[in-house]
Parts: C-alpha cells; sequence; structure tokens
DNA sequence: TAACAGAATTAGGTTGACCTAAAATAGTGA
DNA sequence: TCACTATTTTAGGTCAACCTAATTCTGTTA
C-alpha cells in the first residue's frame, strides 16, 4: 500500500485519467476513446483499457465504459476530475498572485501540486486569493458544488470576420507558446483586432500598439477569443 | 514507471527512508538499526532491509549499509535528506505564516507535499518568508549548503534543576499533544519557570500566569528548552 | 459481402514498494 | 562455550501501473 494517498481508491495515476477524460470529452461529454486517451496521458493504449476496466467495476464506478465504445465520467468520476480541476486552477492563481510565477510556469507546478493539497489547502488559498472565478490563463474555476458557467468563448482560429475582441484565455498545456504569446502582449483580456485572416495569416493589432502583427498558426491555436462586449 | 518523480531515483518512499534515518541517527550520526527504522515508517522490518540494500548498492548510493550493522547516510543521502527537511520546514513555516494554518496542522500537510515542491516553489517562498532560520515549532531550517546550527537546546524531561528557562521548540509528531500544550501556552519563545522536575510531577508556571502548571509526562517529552540567557 | 486497416483488447511481463513466514546471525548470560 | 532470544535477512508473494506482442473487433471500401 503506497503511504500516502490511497484512501478512497484516488491515486494520482486515476486523478490524470479522470482529468484526461473531463478535458477530452468536452462540453458536450461525448465518449472519449482509448487511443486518444492514451496520446494525451502518454502511456500505451492497452494501459488505458486496463485502467479503464479497473475504474469501470470498482464498487463506485469513477467511469462508464463500455467496449469498443470509450468511456465517459460517471456522477462519482465528474466530481473528482472537477474537484482536481479546481485544485489546479486555484494553485495556477496562488502561484501567480502570491507567489509571482511567470505566467508560463504556474501550469507545470500545478500539475504535480494538484493530487496532493488537503481540502483545507484548497480552503485556505482560496480565501486568501478572494475566491477568485479565473485563473491567469483565463480559465474558469470551478466552483467547489462543481458548477461552471457555460464557454461563450471560441478559438482564434475558429474566426472567419474581422473585427475587435478580448482575448479570452490562453493555453497553458506549452510553456514556450505561453512566452511568445506573452511577448505579443496576447494575455487573457487583451484587446485584439483582427484585421485579416485564414486562411492567410492572422494579422492583428494589440491594444496600443501601432504595428500590425503576424501570428503563427500554433501561435493563434492557444487564443480563445470573445467579442469586445 | 510512475510518471512524475521517478528522476534521480528520488521517490516519496526513498525520501522517507532518507529523513527517519537522518532523524534517528541523531547529531552524533549513529548507525541506525532496521527495526528503529521500520517502526518509525509504519512498515515491516523485512521491507527495510531490501529497501538498504538498494538504496546501498545504487551507482551513487545513499547510505552506508552493512548487514546487521544498520545504516548511515552518504553525503549524498544527507544532502537529500536535508533538502527534504528544509522543504518541509519551509512549507510549514509558510503554512502558519501566509496561509494562517493552526500550528498543529502544519506538520501533515508539509509532510505530504514537500516531496512535490520544485525548487522554485522553495525558493520562491523562501523570499517571501524573508529567509527564515526557524520553523514555527522552533526548529532550525537547514540552509541551502545543508548547514545547521548546533543544537543548544535540551528536553525538559533531562532538566535535572530548577530555574527559569525559554521553550525552544516543541515536537511536531503529535498534533493532539500540540495543541494541549499551546492551550497550556507552551510555544516556542516561552518563558517557562520550573519550580519542580522528576521524579515528580513537572510544575511550572508560565509567563503571565500566577497559576502553577503541572505537566504531563508526554507532554513534557515533546517540549526543548534552553536557558533564559 | 468479403476483406482489410486501424482501433481496442487480451495475454503475459516488469518494476517498485510493500507483505508474511522461514532461516540466519549476534550478543548475552548460564 | 553453548544455548537462547531478539534482531535481521532471505525467500517468495501481492498489488498498482506501466509495458510489448499477439489477437480480436469494427466500420469502411471494393
Amino acid at each position: 500500500m503506497p503511504p500516502s494517498r490511497q484512501r478512497n481508491a484516488n491515486t494520482e495515476s486515476v486523478d490524470n485519467y479522470l482529468k484526461a477524460i473531463l478535458a477530452l470529452s468536452g462540453p458536450e461529454e461525448q465518449r472519449v476513446s482509448s487511443t486518444s486517451l492514451a496520446s494525451r496521458l502518454g502511456v500505451a493504449p492497452a494501459s488505458v483499457t486496463n485502467m479503464l476496466q479497473k475504474l469501470a467495476s470498482s464498487p463506485l464506478p469513477l467511469v462508464e465504459y463500455e467496449r469498443h465504445r470509450g468511456v465517459l465520467l460517471s456522477a462519482a468520476g465528474k466530481r473528482r476530475a472537477l474537484e482536481v480541476l479546481r485544485h489546479h486552477r486555484l494553485i495556477e492563481t496562488f502561484l501567480y498572485e502570491v507567489l509571482d510565477y511567470p505566467l508560463e510556469e504556474v501550469h507545470e507546478e500545478a500539475e504535480r501540486l494538484e493530487h496532493f493539497i488537503s481540502e483545507r489547502f484548497e480552503e485556505r488559498i482560496a480565501v486568501k486569493l478572494g475566491r477568485p472565478k479565473f485563473d491567469p490563463h483565463g480559465h474558469c474555476i470551478p466552483a467547489m458544488d462543481g458548477k461552471m458557467p457555460k464557454q461563450t468563448s471560441m478559438p482564434l482560429t475558429d474566426l472567419r470576420e474581422q473585427g475587435t475582441f478580448v482575448v479570452d484565455s490562453v493555453s497553458d498545456q506549452d510553456a514556450l507558446l505561453l512566452r511568445r504569446l506573452r511577448a505579443h502582449g496576447i494575455t487573457p483580456g487583451a484587446r485584439l483586432q483582427v484585421t485579416s485572416r485564414p486562411p492567410d495569416d492572422f494579422v492583428l493589432r494589440t491594444s496600443g500598439v501601432s504595428k500590425a502583427l503576424h501570428l503563427a498558426r500554433d501561435l493563434a491555436a492557444a487564443v480563445r477569443i470573445r467579442s469586445a462586449h
């Protein structure tokens, strides 16, 4: 028995499966395939199948799983996934606000710590931060009851018309990319005036900068925007 | 291969063995027996033997081990043990100072987190706290180079004469005990006037309190004192 | 509708950290 | 010095989470 985190059958690994399923199933909660999970988690597909079978057949199943048909989170699984996501985003906010981390480094640290903080720790940092609704990437922080407001933003790459927008959020997946975005002044809340769009380049202006900016596709893909109300 | 903490062969479990050896070998760095390690770590003696053999026979051994003669930390092992101890005590201080944890709850949380924070995290909280030298229990925090000032305190239970002293530190091992001590005003820095000592009770007065206090043996054993200079 | 590619699963294996039970060793006292 | 006890080690096993290789399934395409 591993010393600390066996309580409740929630190991670090299980948490990571749940988080991945939550992320991949999207807002419509579609079934998630073994391969997509495998590639997101960086493990072999066979390992995924194994784990899913275990998670599905425990006394209080965390997922619903049918062979060859992918998985979905059960109510309990979703609850736990959202709890871990809440931890993650609160920790990110904390690192950014209180410990002055650079934006692109909060994710990696949070990714480790999210599994090991207590309820008390979560509560204390939430209070310290004034119960924030958004993390520094612009992602919303699930409430304790698991509620999340509906997404009203869209990927910059989905944009089909020009106009002025506000950066809703940036992806936390790739630190390098994040740093490049930041160097261009593209951070949550920034104003973007988009003057050209695919299949050409993304050409845009950021607030207060006169020079037009050509945005590479990989960068654009990491940005979500909403209308400048 | 477990996903996150395989780097450098320093798993949570290995860290805990190193910490336990450091604690049990004491300031004179005496050899530590398998049984004492087993009981401190809450594992079977056979498990200890196993682990020690592994730690001793790795390319860069963390311990020196001879069968039937106990273990000692190697230079590398001591370095790591002190690093983890430093993490632990910095985290405790942080929880206490910044997140307003009650004293008796910092230990348990730190015990988990100490294994998972990055160098950056350690550095940031150290800066935030003003590079503290002592944790809230009164234990000194090892410097980055592993240096620790020599102990000048003694267990209250070793006391053979009456007099006035200062509480140097209190043990962090038992939360309940700690809370009882705190209820009696016995926290690091408090003044103690000891008027009676074993084999009778410990009878003492704390600063500003007129009523004499009878201290149970288990409580006294958790307190270290130094002279009130 | 047969065949085939790609996805998913099964079978069998490894590693780390633990366990129990049995065997070996060390230190002590007769 | 011999035996006995307590400590320690060896032997052999379990479990979680991974792996590779082999097999089976599914949906599509000729």
